[in-house]
DNA sequence: CCTTTTATGTGACCCTTGTTACATAAACTA
DNA sequence: TAGTTTATGTAACAAGGGTCACATAAAAGG
């Protein structure tokens, strides 16, 4: 999605490499530097009275965060969370920089529709999934799509972990894991997740 | 949202009254037209494959819809389909011509950015209170902004339709209306909920 | 006025989800 | 290796929500 040719117009920039699990934008927080995933993927998410998470969608390399981009330019607070889950490495613009870029090229205007647009979309596939999926389609099309952006067929992750992307608790994910794992749709490990239905491996 | 001035860029186009309940934009249809609402409004809804709906958001007067723009632009079909909720005066431009001045124009541009923002914002407030809220808190949501929306107290709306709103069906709607009346937040009449709590009156 | 349509009321039942209260076990650490 | 932390297993119960099967009643249409 992000063509080399539009790494050009940035100069001097940070390219930093993040650990899994650290978190690039706060809730918030001022935005002041509009993230570029080259490597690595990242996940949007969003948060409750009570602290409840709620996973929105993920940035995969070649991709930057709208909600970044927004908040800097209406000089918002941020109204996401985004975190690495898995070591990410990160181009970290400007905003006002990135903003000009947007006004005045045309490849970067196009750029950042399309962002705009695919993120749109899965937003309403999220609330799609939230109001017409039981628990045990949304942690099958979680792990899918983790098998799939991660390349692989073991997934690491905790039934805690999981939890928290939906907002719910860690009891509910291990019953409904249980109840999957005696169908033979996959096969539970401590702190990881063998899919059988996966896309890879 | 919309300033005078931004109209003037528009010369040879359709201003029309839409009765309430009339789609303007609809499922898998190529996007021409851009709408913008003058007077009235207009909610944008999603379907499931069962043909459940859940409502994204609205569309005020000023406003125009992101999904439509965007659809426009990238000569996709429409994922979302919206319904004037009112009698209500749109203003259709012509998807190109719309695109060249949000390209060109910095005012366009800056209208079409802040929509995108409170779309994107209301989106995930969509997504929270899925997860996160009962039927009786929606319920209250939704007859709260309905109420704001259209500046009175008495909301003309049947339990079926509040029910498409959420994807659910009429009774357990009709369940929640009963225990809220019953704790005195509210009126049922025939086709239409006093409430107590309103903002106007 | 009678019939049909549309809107609402309601009980019963089941499934999913949330919560509590533990137990077990693997991994880590001093 | 003993103690601690972290991950998982599980039962039991309550609440919310979806569905079915009706009943009632107000509006609309002839």
């Amino acid at each position: 999605m992000l063509e080399p040719e539009l790494l050009q117009n940035l100069s001097a920039h940070d390219r930093k490499i993040f650990p899994s699990g650290t978190a690039i934008v706060d809730f918030d927080k001022y935005v002041k530097n509009i993230p570029i995933v080259l490597k690595g993927s990242v996940k949007v998410l969003s948060e409750d009275e009570n602290g409840k998470e709620i996973t929105l969608y993920h940035i995969k390399p070649g991709e930057s965060c709208v909600a970044s981009i927004i908040g800097a330019i209406s000089q918002g607070k941020s109204k996401v969370k985004a975190v690495t889950i898995e070591d990410t490495e990160i181009l970290l613009i400007d905003s006002k920089r990135m903003y000009d870029l947007i006004k005045s090229n045309p490849k970067w205007f196009s750029f950042f529709i399309q962002l705009y647009q695919s993120r749109f979309e899965e937003l309403i596939e999220v609330v799609k999934r939230s109001n017409f999926s039981t628990h045990e389609e949304r942690v099958l099309q979680l792990l899918q799509q983790r098998s799939k952006l991660l390349n692989t067929k073991v997934i690491e992750i905790t039934h805690k972990q999981i939890a928290e992307e939906f907002g719910t608790s860690r009891e509910v994910i291990s019953r409904v894991l249980k109840k999957m794992e005696s169908e033979g749709k996959l096969k539970i490990g401590r702190g990881k997740i063998l899919l059988k239905t996966a896309y890879f491996g």
